[in-house]
RNA sequence: GCCCUUGUAGCUCAGUGGUAGAGCACUCCCUUGGUAAGGGAGAGGUCACGAGUUCAAAUCUCGUCAAGGGCUCCA
């Protein structure tokens, strides 16, 4: 049930993200930067958000205008809609016959420069609604008509020059020659309907993107480069990981070797953890009976997202959406005693659900995927320390991957729920009692929690500043109801145990595209599906490599030797490629060592380094997950 | 599901109605080379799939599937 598990990121691509751009405040000017391009470090250049600058935000505000100007005067037939900024630009919707092109954008761009070149004034005019009424109706603009329905007085315009205006709260630049017609670009195209609603038009959107001055400009095309750069899409590819086949069906992974042997490192430590914290872990089917999810309420609500059910027998089955009910049927197989809760079953449970065409996206929107699914049962007065447990686990367990950084959100009552105000009041105190004394800081979400329960979401910043949602935390007060769940309390009787979903990484699928984009596919030592390649400089050296690699191999090391017969500057290079973290080059002087030299893409040259020492290193990565190999290992080093 | 764009070799792409192309990767040969591409040869494609137009379709039209950018949805 958790939400998490296939709930798209609200990241922002290429959002300003760096730790400079959150301290440099708005109005940073190039001014005084002038100077020689020394090759070396640059010192990146701040990237404010629209919401963090005053300035960006009227800039790009005024520029959605600008743009809806430019259409119109090249597109007369185009009706105007909305135009808002974006966190790093603006777009506007307009209802347009025929669909823009690329070839329209250029036109678009060039007008739009035409008009910031004008020096037009914008001006905010106050009218009364029978005004702005009567001006909407005389340019023929149904959709302007309707925002005005819903506007309160004082109804404000922003004209454009004396030409254009549009119903507009502002703010904006005074004059058109505060925009930079070398500071922005138009980016592309999309549909989008009208107020977002699938039932109305569709209508077309043109999105761009607006900044102070060219520099910053090209900064932020440097940076979604950048993303692109890290696309787990593209490094997948290119790093062999998994891949996704036509002639299988859209959203389904293939995990090739690499990208296998990464998740099972993943999801070692996984069951590792979770063992350490007093889990107990489950295997349930991948069909069941369909009643399971009538019961569970399920079927009713989320049919169309479901795959159809296959008819067996006298009975129907249904591929599961959720491991929920199994847990739960588990829990019900016997009578349970008050002494045995909490009960903390937990499961890599593999689910599959029906996503319509079109919201596919790689590993972060898929058909089948993996949750690391667990369900807690317990007392009311458990559910404190029982969140609690679970904070710390989602911390040790993502901070692992080097996520330290989490937004979370406290999800309370809805209007529309079902269970006593007392046991939602318990369970909402006991999240909070349980964030606070996790010390955790979080918004509160009122009225945002699911029918049956509360909930703690949380999400994770990357490399490069995005968020994304994986783990949450719902307490559940309905499926223990439909299902007739109990235990026998103290005194003999039966009470309904409270029960907890929980996913830390949601899916395994989605983590691991958030995670090879967080480290770019540069994967830390112990995680590196391939974590040393020996590359032998010539051929008398092969058996002294070979004997590396075995005695690396049975170390447990990931090992290769590149046998290609390729150059040294060759087999560097496709090593480097594929983000080894440690390419071992032997010569005739490893070899006579009995050794190896190492050249770490984190630690760069490591120099040359016997076997028992390169052994001890690797052992010593692997059992701590090391990002890289320690070095300064005491070692009994023979002396030769 | 909706809008726009795209689908040519394993990857990145060129090819606008007349015999299917390049670079990288792959195989073989030469080269035994010391920290990011040594040289040569070869193999590899029903041009996503299906229908249509045409003497002739990778190319034009329609449909299907898939991908990309969005919208909507997401237990």
């Amino acid at each position: 049930m958790p939400a998490a598990a296939s709930t798209s990121s609200s990241a922002t691509p290429a959002a300003a993200g760096s730790a400079t751009a959150a301290a440099a405040g708005p109005g940073l000017e190039g001014g005084g930067l002038a100077g020689p391009d020394q090759a070396g470090a640059a010192v990146p250049l701040a990237l404010p958000k629209t919401s963090q600058s005053p300035e960006l935000l009227r800039i790009r505000h005024s520029m959605s205008h600008v743009l809806a100007m430019a259409v119109q005067k090249l597109h007369p037939q185009a009706q105007v809609t909305i135009g808002p900024w974006t966190e790093t630009g603006f777009y506007y919707d307009f209802d347009n016959p025929e669909p823009f092109s690329e070839a329209d954008l250029k036109a678009i761009k060039k007008e739009m420069a035409k008009i910031i070149g004008r020096r037009l004034p914008l001006e905010r005019i106050e009218v009364s609604r029978a005004e702005a009424e009567a001006r909407i109706k005389a340019q023929n603009e149904p959709y302007k008509l309707e925002i005005l329905a819903g506007l309160q007085e004082p109804i404000t315009l922003y004209s454009l020059g004396d030409a254009w205006w549009d119903l507009c709260a502002g703010p904006h630049v005074a004059n058109t020659s505060e925009l930079n017609a070398k500071a922005f670009e138009l980016e592309s195209v999309a549909g989008a309907y009208w107020r977002g609603d699938e039932t109305r038009a569709q209508l077309q959107r043109i999105y761009g993107t607006a900044w102070q001055t060219p520099e910053q400009l090209a900064e932020y095309k440097r940076r979604k480069e950048e993303a692109l750069r890290r696309d787990h899409r593209r490094l997948g590819t290119d790093l062999h990981l998994f891949s996704i086949e036509d002639e299988a069906g859209a959203g389904l992974v293939f995990w090739h070797p690499r990208g296998a042997r990464m998740r099972l490192l993943i999801e070692d430590f996984w069951r590792q953890a979770h063992f350490a914290d007093g889990y107990e872990l489950l295997y349930t089917p991948h069909v069941a009976d369909i009643s399971l999810w009538q019961t569970s309420g399920h079927l009713d609500f989320y049919r169309e997202s479901m795959f159809g059910p296959m008819q067996v027998d006298e009975r129907q089955y249904q591929l599961k959406p959720m491991n929920c009910p199994f847990h739960v049927l588990t829990y019900a197989s016997t009578l349970r005693s008050y002494r045995e809760l909490p009960i903390r079953w937990a499961e890599l449970g593999t689910v599959y659900r029906y996503e319509r065409p079109g919201v596919m996206h790689g590993l972060m929107r898929v058909r089948g995927f993996t949750q690391d699914d667990a369900h807690v049962f317990c007392l009311p007065q458990q559910i404190g320390d029982e969140i609690l447990r679970v904070l710390n686990l989602t911390e040790r367990i993502l901070s692992t991957f080097d996520f330290r950084n989490y937004e979370i959100n406290l999800s309370t009552r809805p209007d529309k729920s079902i269970g006593d105000d007392a046991v939602w009041d318990l369970a909402t105190k006991g999240l909070i009692e349980a964030l606070d004394r996790k010390g955790w800081s979080y918004k509160i979400d009122e009225g945002g929690g699911a029918f049956y329960g509360p909930k703690i979401d949380l999400k994770i910043e990357d490399a490069i500043g995005r968020l994304w949602q994986c783990s949450t935390i719902q307490l559940d007060f309905n499926l223990p109801e439909r299902f007739d769940l109990h235990y026998v309390a103290a005194d003999g009787s039966r009470q309904r145990p409270i029960m907890i979903h929980r996913a830390i990484f949601g899916s395994l699928e989605r983590f691991f595209g958030i995670m090879t984009e967080n480290y770019a596919g540069d994967f830390p030592f112990w995680l590196a599906p391939e974590q040393i390649r020996l590359l032998p400089v010539t051929d008398e050296v092969l058996p002294w490599a070979e004997d590396l690699l075995e005695q690396l191999k049975r170390a447990g090391v990931r090992a290769s030797l590149d046998h290609s017969g390729e150059r040294l500057g060759k087999l560097i290079r496709n090593g480097e490629t594929m983000k080894i973290p440690v390419l071992a080059v032997i010569g005739a002087k490893e070899a006579e060592a009995r050794g190896a030299n190492l050249r770490s893409r984190s630690q760069g040259d490591l120099g040359l380094v016997a076997a028992e020492q390169l052994l001890a290193a690797c052992s010593a990565a692997n059992q701590g997950r090391l990002p890289s190999l320690p070095m300064n290992l005491p070692l009994n080093l023979p002396t030769s």
